[in-house]
DNA sequence: CGCCTTTGACCGGCGC
DNA sequence: GCGCCGGTCAAAGGCG
Protein backbone atom coordinates (compact mmCIF):
# COMPACT_ATOMS: atom_id res chain seq x y z
CA UNK A 1 0.00 0.00 0.00
CA UNK A 2 1.24 3.42 -0.67
CA UNK A 3 2.26 5.68 2.45
CA UNK A 4 1.16 8.67 0.51
CA UNK A 5 -2.53 8.06 0.03
CA UNK A 6 -4.09 7.51 3.06
CA UNK A 7 -2.39 10.87 4.27
CA UNK A 8 -4.20 12.85 0.89
CA UNK A 9 -7.18 11.17 1.76
CA UNK A 10 -6.90 12.50 5.92
CA UNK A 11 -6.21 16.12 3.77
CA UNK A 12 -8.46 16.27 1.52
CA UNK A 13 -11.02 14.92 4.10
CA UNK A 14 -10.02 17.63 6.31
CA UNK A 15 -10.38 20.51 3.91
CA UNK A 16 -13.68 18.97 3.00
CA UNK A 17 -14.71 19.24 6.61
CA UNK A 18 -13.60 22.65 7.14
CA UNK A 19 -15.28 24.09 4.00
CA UNK A 20 -18.19 22.06 5.46
CA UNK A 21 -18.08 23.84 8.80
CA UNK A 22 -17.77 27.47 7.07
CA UNK A 23 -21.00 26.47 5.07
CA UNK A 24 -22.63 25.14 7.72
CA UNK A 25 -22.09 28.59 9.58
CA UNK A 26 -23.52 30.56 7.15
CA UNK A 27 -26.55 28.46 6.92
CA UNK A 28 -26.84 28.49 10.11
CA UNK A 29 -26.86 32.12 10.59
CA UNK A 30 -28.88 32.44 7.43
CA UNK A 31 -31.61 29.77 8.38
CA UNK A 32 -31.75 32.14 12.51
CA UNK A 33 -32.41 35.34 10.16
CA UNK A 34 -35.43 33.32 8.03
CA UNK A 35 -36.47 32.01 11.20
CA UNK A 36 -37.07 35.22 12.78
CA UNK A 37 -38.22 36.99 9.66
CA UNK A 38 -40.88 34.19 9.22
CA UNK A 39 -42.12 34.96 13.02
CA UNK A 40 -42.14 38.43 12.53
CA UNK A 41 -44.40 37.86 9.56
CA UNK A 42 -46.46 35.00 10.85
CA UNK A 43 -47.41 37.44 14.03
CA UNK A 44 -47.99 40.18 11.56
CA UNK A 45 -50.55 38.16 9.45
CA UNK A 46 -52.30 37.09 13.50
CA UNK A 47 -52.64 40.57 13.95
CA UNK A 48 -54.08 41.61 10.65
CA UNK A 49 -56.58 38.55 10.89
CA UNK A 50 -57.11 39.11 14.10
CA UNK A 51 -57.09 35.58 15.47
CA UNK A 52 -55.72 35.68 18.16
CA UNK A 53 -54.61 31.46 19.19
CA UNK A 54 -51.28 31.49 17.48
CA UNK A 55 -50.16 34.48 18.57
CA UNK A 56 -50.83 33.26 22.14
CA UNK A 57 -48.99 30.30 21.35
CA UNK A 58 -45.73 32.46 20.80
CA UNK A 59 -46.69 34.39 23.44
CA UNK A 60 -47.27 31.69 26.19
CA UNK A 61 -43.28 30.28 24.73
CA UNK A 62 -41.69 30.22 27.87
CA UNK A 63 -38.14 31.91 26.69
CA UNK A 64 -37.38 33.24 23.25
CA UNK A 65 -34.58 34.60 21.22
CA UNK A 66 -33.39 38.39 19.76
CA UNK A 67 -30.84 38.74 17.64
CA UNK A 68 -30.03 42.56 17.94
CA UNK A 69 -26.66 44.19 15.37
CA UNK A 70 -24.42 46.50 17.63
CA UNK A 71 -21.47 47.72 16.32
CA UNK A 72 -19.05 44.45 17.17
CA UNK A 73 -16.15 46.98 19.06
CA UNK A 74 -18.92 47.19 21.95
CA UNK A 75 -17.75 44.58 24.23
CA UNK A 76 -20.50 45.69 26.53
CA UNK A 77 -23.13 43.11 25.89
CA UNK A 78 -25.63 45.51 26.75
CA UNK A 79 -29.36 45.37 25.00
CA UNK A 80 -31.18 48.01 25.49
CA UNK A 81 -34.78 46.89 25.32
CA UNK A 82 -36.83 49.09 27.78
CA UNK A 83 -36.42 47.50 30.35
CA UNK A 84 -33.84 47.56 33.97
CA UNK A 85 -31.54 44.76 34.31
CA UNK A 86 -29.25 43.66 37.01
CA UNK A 87 -25.82 41.67 36.08
CA UNK A 88 -25.55 38.95 38.35
CA UNK A 89 -22.91 37.19 36.54
CA UNK A 90 -20.53 35.96 33.43
CA UNK A 91 -19.47 32.96 32.03
CA UNK A 92 -17.30 32.31 29.31
CA UNK A 93 -19.11 29.02 27.94
CA UNK A 94 -17.34 26.23 25.79
CA UNK A 95 -18.58 26.62 22.39
CA UNK A 96 -18.14 30.53 22.62
CA UNK A 97 -15.01 32.63 22.84
CA UNK A 98 -17.32 35.71 23.56
CA UNK A 99 -18.36 35.50 27.37
CA UNK A 100 -22.33 35.13 28.50
CA UNK A 101 -23.87 37.33 30.61
CA UNK A 102 -26.72 37.03 33.07
CA UNK A 103 -29.10 39.53 33.36
CA UNK A 104 -32.22 39.65 36.27
CA UNK A 105 -34.82 42.61 35.60
CA UNK A 106 -34.69 44.93 38.38
CA UNK A 107 -37.58 46.72 37.39
CA UNK A 108 -39.62 45.48 39.89
CA UNK A 109 -39.00 43.46 43.42
CA UNK A 110 -39.65 39.86 42.25
CA UNK A 111 -40.43 40.10 38.84
CA UNK A 112 -38.48 36.34 37.82
CA UNK A 113 -37.64 37.69 34.21
CA UNK A 114 -33.98 36.89 33.47
CA UNK A 115 -31.89 37.22 30.69
CA UNK A 116 -28.06 35.98 28.61
CA UNK A 117 -26.62 38.13 26.76
CA UNK A 118 -23.98 36.61 24.18
CA UNK A 119 -22.46 37.28 21.37
CA UNK A 120 -23.63 35.25 17.79
CA UNK A 121 -20.49 32.88 17.10
CA UNK A 122 -20.92 33.55 13.45
CA UNK A 123 -21.41 37.28 13.47
CA UNK A 124 -19.71 39.09 16.10
CA UNK A 125 -21.85 42.17 14.85
CA UNK A 126 -25.23 40.31 16.69
CA UNK A 127 -25.77 39.44 20.12
CA UNK A 128 -28.12 37.01 21.09
CA UNK A 129 -30.33 37.98 24.00
CA UNK A 130 -32.11 35.17 25.22
CA UNK A 131 -35.33 36.03 27.61
CA UNK A 132 -37.08 33.50 30.25
CA UNK A 133 -40.03 34.23 31.84
CA UNK A 134 -42.70 36.59 32.02
CA UNK A 135 -42.43 40.53 33.21
CA UNK A 136 -44.69 41.34 36.47
CA UNK A 137 -44.83 44.64 35.49
CA UNK A 138 -45.85 46.96 32.49
CA UNK A 139 -42.27 49.10 30.96
CA UNK A 140 -41.43 52.31 32.31
CA UNK A 141 -42.55 54.65 29.67
CA UNK A 142 -39.73 57.07 30.53
CA UNK A 143 -37.72 54.32 29.37
CA UNK A 144 -38.67 54.42 25.94
CA UNK A 145 -40.42 51.79 23.48
CA UNK A 146 -39.72 47.92 24.94
CA UNK A 147 -40.90 44.59 24.36
CA UNK A 148 -43.97 44.20 26.37
CA UNK A 149 -43.37 40.05 27.21
CA UNK A 150 -40.40 38.07 25.70
CA UNK A 151 -43.12 36.40 22.93
CA UNK A 152 -44.00 39.85 21.86
CA UNK A 153 -42.61 41.50 18.63
CA UNK A 154 -41.10 44.79 18.59
CA UNK A 155 -38.10 46.68 17.26
CA UNK A 156 -36.14 48.13 19.65
CA UNK A 157 -33.13 50.84 20.07
CA UNK A 158 -29.67 50.06 21.36
CA UNK A 159 -26.96 51.93 21.68
CA UNK A 160 -26.12 52.03 18.07
CA UNK A 161 -28.28 51.77 15.06
CA UNK A 162 -30.30 48.06 15.57
CA UNK A 163 -31.48 45.65 13.81
CA UNK A 164 -33.06 43.12 15.71
CA UNK A 165 -34.67 39.65 14.97
CA UNK A 166 -36.80 37.65 17.10
CA UNK A 167 -37.06 34.03 16.71
CA UNK A 168 -38.87 31.60 18.69
CA UNK A 169 -36.86 28.93 20.53
CA UNK A 170 -35.73 26.55 17.36
CA UNK A 171 -36.97 23.87 18.45
CA UNK A 172 -40.37 25.60 18.38
CA UNK A 173 -40.03 25.36 14.17
CA UNK A 174 -39.53 21.23 14.51
CA UNK A 175 -41.34 18.23 15.39
CA UNK A 176 -40.78 17.56 19.10
CA UNK A 177 -37.75 14.80 19.67
CA UNK A 178 -36.10 16.35 16.87
CA UNK A 179 -33.36 19.00 18.06
CA UNK A 180 -31.12 20.45 14.80
CA UNK A 181 -27.95 21.64 16.66
CA UNK A 182 -26.24 23.54 13.56
CA UNK A 183 -23.98 24.23 16.03
CA UNK A 184 -20.92 21.95 14.99
CA UNK A 185 -18.58 25.06 14.00
CA UNK A 186 -17.41 25.74 17.46
CA UNK A 187 -14.23 27.84 18.39
CA UNK A 188 -12.84 24.54 19.22
CA UNK A 189 -12.15 22.73 16.27
CA UNK A 190 -10.60 19.70 18.08
CA UNK A 191 -10.76 16.22 15.99
CA UNK A 192 -12.88 14.16 19.06
CA UNK A 193 -14.98 12.33 16.44
CA UNK A 194 -16.30 15.13 14.05
CA UNK A 195 -16.62 13.34 11.76
CA UNK A 196 -19.20 10.57 13.04
CA UNK A 197 -20.64 13.71 14.44
CA UNK A 198 -21.13 15.17 11.43
CA UNK A 199 -22.38 12.03 9.55
CA UNK A 200 -24.91 11.60 12.50
CA UNK A 201 -26.16 15.21 11.84
CA UNK A 202 -26.74 15.12 8.22
CA UNK A 203 -28.54 11.77 8.58
CA UNK A 204 -31.02 12.77 10.92
CA UNK A 205 -31.24 16.16 9.35
CA UNK A 206 -32.02 14.88 6.33
CA UNK A 207 -34.35 12.57 7.33
CA UNK A 208 -36.60 15.56 9.10
CA UNK A 209 -38.84 17.23 5.88
CA UNK A 210 -39.22 20.23 8.14
CA UNK A 211 -35.25 21.43 8.07
CA UNK A 212 -35.17 20.24 4.29
CA UNK A 213 -37.72 22.82 3.77
CA UNK A 214 -36.69 25.30 5.79
CA UNK A 215 -32.83 24.59 4.54
CA UNK A 216 -33.88 24.72 0.55
CA UNK A 217 -35.85 28.20 1.36
CA UNK A 218 -32.80 29.65 3.31
CA UNK A 219 -30.87 28.31 0.29
CA UNK A 220 -33.04 29.92 -2.71
CA UNK A 221 -33.28 33.12 -0.26
CA UNK A 222 -29.46 33.62 -0.08
CA UNK A 223 -28.85 33.06 -3.67
CA UNK A 224 -31.90 35.35 -4.98
CA UNK A 225 -30.66 37.98 -2.68
CA UNK A 226 -26.83 37.17 -4.43
CA UNK A 227 -28.46 37.79 -7.67
CA UNK A 228 -30.15 40.91 -6.32
CA UNK A 229 -28.39 44.24 -7.35
CA UNK A 230 -27.20 45.72 -4.16
CA UNK A 231 -29.73 48.28 -3.09
CA UNK A 232 -28.07 51.70 -2.01
C1' DC B 1 -25.77 55.97 50.31
C1' DG B 2 -27.78 53.11 47.05
C1' DC B 3 -27.34 50.78 42.97
C1' DC B 4 -24.55 48.82 39.73
C1' DT B 5 -20.72 45.82 37.69
C1' DT B 6 -17.06 42.62 38.30
C1' DT B 7 -15.34 38.25 39.39
C1' DG B 8 -14.07 34.17 41.90
C1' DA B 9 -16.46 30.64 44.48
C1' DC B 10 -20.02 27.59 44.84
C1' DC B 11 -23.81 24.44 43.45
C1' DG B 12 -26.46 21.15 40.85
C1' DG B 13 -27.24 18.50 36.66
C1' DC B 14 -25.40 15.38 33.51
C1' DG B 15 -22.41 12.20 31.08
C1' DC B 16 -18.78 8.84 31.42
C1' DG C 1 -17.87 8.54 42.01
C1' DC C 2 -15.73 11.99 39.42
C1' DG C 3 -15.13 15.75 36.39
C1' DC C 4 -17.13 19.08 33.33
C1' DC C 5 -20.13 22.75 32.48
C1' DG C 6 -23.79 26.14 32.89
C1' DG C 7 -25.98 28.96 36.13
C1' DT C 8 -26.09 31.57 40.48
C1' DC C 9 -24.32 33.77 44.68
C1' DA C 10 -22.07 37.18 47.17
C1' DA C 11 -18.23 40.14 48.46
C1' DA C 12 -15.67 44.01 46.89
C1' DG C 13 -15.21 48.08 44.57
C1' DG C 14 -16.86 51.95 41.44
C1' DC C 15 -19.90 55.61 40.32
C1' DG C 16 -23.43 59.23 40.49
Amino acid sequence: MDAENPKQKVETLREELEKLQKENEALRFTFEVMSSKYCMLHEAYVRESSSPLPAVRFAAASSSRVFVETDPRDESLVVKDGYQWRKYGQKVTKNNPSPRAYFKCSMAPGCPVKKKVQRCLGDEAFLIATYEGQHNHDVDPTTGQSLSSPGSSAVISGKTPAREYRVPAVNNLFRPGITPDLNLSGSDHGNNNDDERIEDYVASLTKDPNFTVALAAAVARSVAEQLKPPTP
